[in-house]
DNA sequence: AGTTATTACTAAACCTATTTAGCATTGCTA
DNA sequence: TAGCAATGCTAAATAGGTTTAGTAATAACT
């Protein structure tokens, strides 16, 4: 294993101080009047030995480490894992590199896991945030850190986010079930008091209230593993076979549903209509194909991407957060009666 | 924002030098001979104060980051997502962090994310190798880098790897085909020279050849969309309209070989049988149900991350390499005719 | 000619830890 | 009571960079 090189080998071989190589290596060269030709024999030496600055040293004395923290719900969920990879991609291009972590929803570990991101002097934060956690991101803005966060917001925290138009998405697949003669329209969703959560509730409640339906919401704990949802909804079908339309809060538990109609022989839409909030690609190709409300999730990863990389860019500490809410899509696949 | 507290600060505000802090907050106290009553009182204090030493300035010094660094193919796809999800974890509880990237299969990529891997002083790999990246991971290993590899390996590169049976597998497959009476099954896969991808092939052509039937191998581009895979294989069933069965290499290939069947309006298995390699929520609940080879990914996690720490934790670099071979399940989900 | 400015660099401090080498003090032996 | 070991702790070097505060040499100005 051959040393690796440092800034002082590279001082000695070409007998000049290191400071000079690092204001070289480091674009202030004009500005401290190094000459032209000594900047050229630096850099051409530096390129043939192949000399790489350590970028934990670089860390240690700027505080700065190119290094964004990224916290999602869960990586392994096809939402989660898209946006990561796509913020991931657009990150490098911007010279960033991420840290990734799986929160669970968990408040505890997701506090955990920001210590340990801050020990690690990450630069800014891309949080999907559980409850629970304000305190802790109310001391990354006061402390000064770029935090973004996204799919959800923290009300009294303010940070820049980039969300989706939840209250609009549901309405309006509610109303499209309503348009096509549904009456007896049930929405099951996780009992979460997450921002998303609660919006997607309150827009199948506002269409329902104004067709004078009446409502039929089920919540499931957001921990209960995917066998048990199932059971759950099984149950429902048998408490209320009157239900001709289910919308179901996220893709977990339209993906739960579909398992369960299909325990239940029931026959989706003749039986039964169902939307899934986020498509996925099981919903396009189930038999028959189920409407699900899309998220825009290129979008959102530029979005977010676009505002940390603002953020860490800026010279001065601008107050104004940004919030940003894109559209989904209502991907209608059966023709729902 | 309060400035964070250094050893310094702790040293000075016990009137003690920060050389025993140090050795007291690394466990060498015995052996460094301070005396249980100091010990008692830094730890209390350290404690009291919630200091927490800078993991720039240890890594710096020590050449260890506790950090791994994490390459797989695509953290999109549920295989490679789900895998990374308990490798996160496993190595959480180890005391390990995580740094991931997706390679794309892209060797360039790939190299360019190792050095930036090597410039965080990563204390190990874990990699899905594309082809062609052979050399730096011999340059890897030269260093005296951990590397475990996993999914394939580099037949010329001595290293530790997690692997499963693949050529069982698909021979299996085959078998259980042939069992239910098929004649004409096809073998669709991406056209690679890795090894998981040989295997694959291999073990569909010995099955074929013990039953002396012929095979019919398509070979797709790596890099071919979605949309082109789909209209490839539409193009494949007007050429064999005979095929009464179909392997698909991969999970990827088996959801554009659903796709492909249902847009040419062909059952499943009445007309066609399918079976992918690599289970999926979408196979279990495509009606009817696609049978698959499912990966062990729990078990695949856990063997990657258990190797690399026992290379971690090695204090002697042995030089047995460890190569693991998992056994796949064939879930049957349709009687196949 | 003496002062000031500019040019082209550099020595030393700094970031925050770990680690090596060693220094007082006390106790014990010869 | 000189010599040596053991005890309990620390100063200084080190990791590899960035940044501050200069310095020496020449040029320009009065």
């Amino acid at each position: 294993m051959k040393k690796k090189l440092s800034i002082v080998d590279i001082a000695n071989s070409l007998n000049i101080s290191k400071t000079t190589v690092s204001f070289i290596l480091n674009g202030r060269a004009q500005e401290k009047r190094i000459s032209e030709e000594l900047v050229k024999r630096v850099q051409q030496y530096v390129k043939e030995v192949g000399y790489k600055p350590n970028s934990l040293a670089k860390s240690l004395r700027t505080g700065k480490s190119h290094i964004i923290g990224l916290l999602v719900q869960d990586i392994s969920n096809h939402f989660f894992a898209t946006i990561a990879r796509q913020i991931e991609d657009l990150a490098y291009k911007n010279g960033y590199k991420i840290i990734y972590s799986s929160t669970d929803n968990d408040t505890q570990k997701t506090q955990e896991l920001i210590a340990m991101f801050r020990d690690r002097h990450v630069d800014g934060y891309i949080i999907t945030p559980p409850d629970g956690i304000e305190e802790d991101i109310n001391d990354l803005i006061k402390d000064g850190f770029p935090v973004v966060l996204f799919d959800r917001y923290l009300p009294n925290v303010p940070t820049d986010y980039v969300v989706v138009d939840n209250l609009f998405s549901t309405y309006n697949a509610t109303q499209y079930l309503i348009d096509n003669g549904h009456k007896n329209i049930a929405f099951i969703t996780y009992s979460s008091i997450q921002t998303q959560m609660i919006e997607r509730l309150e827009g199948y409640e506002k269409a329902m209230h104004q067709s004078k339906l009446k409502t039929n919401v089920t919540e499931i704990d957001f921990y209960a593993s995917a066998d048990s949802i199932v059971s759950l909804m099984l149950e429902f079908f048998e408490k209320y076979p009157e239900v001709d339309a289910i919308l179901f809060g996220n893709n977990h538990l339209g993906k739960c549903g579909l398992k369960a109609t299909r325990k239940a022989g029931k026959r989706v839409p003749e039986d039964i209509a169902l939307i899934a909030f986020d498509d996925y690609e099981l919903f396009e190709l189930y038999t028959p194909a189920v409407t699900a409300i899309s998220q825009p999730i290129s979008e959102i990863a530029d979005n977010v991407i676009n505002l940390l990389m603002e953020r860490l860019n800026a010279t001065t500490e601008e107050q104004k957060k940004q919030h940003i809410t894109l559209a989904t899509e209502l991907i209608v696949r059966d023709s729902s009666k």
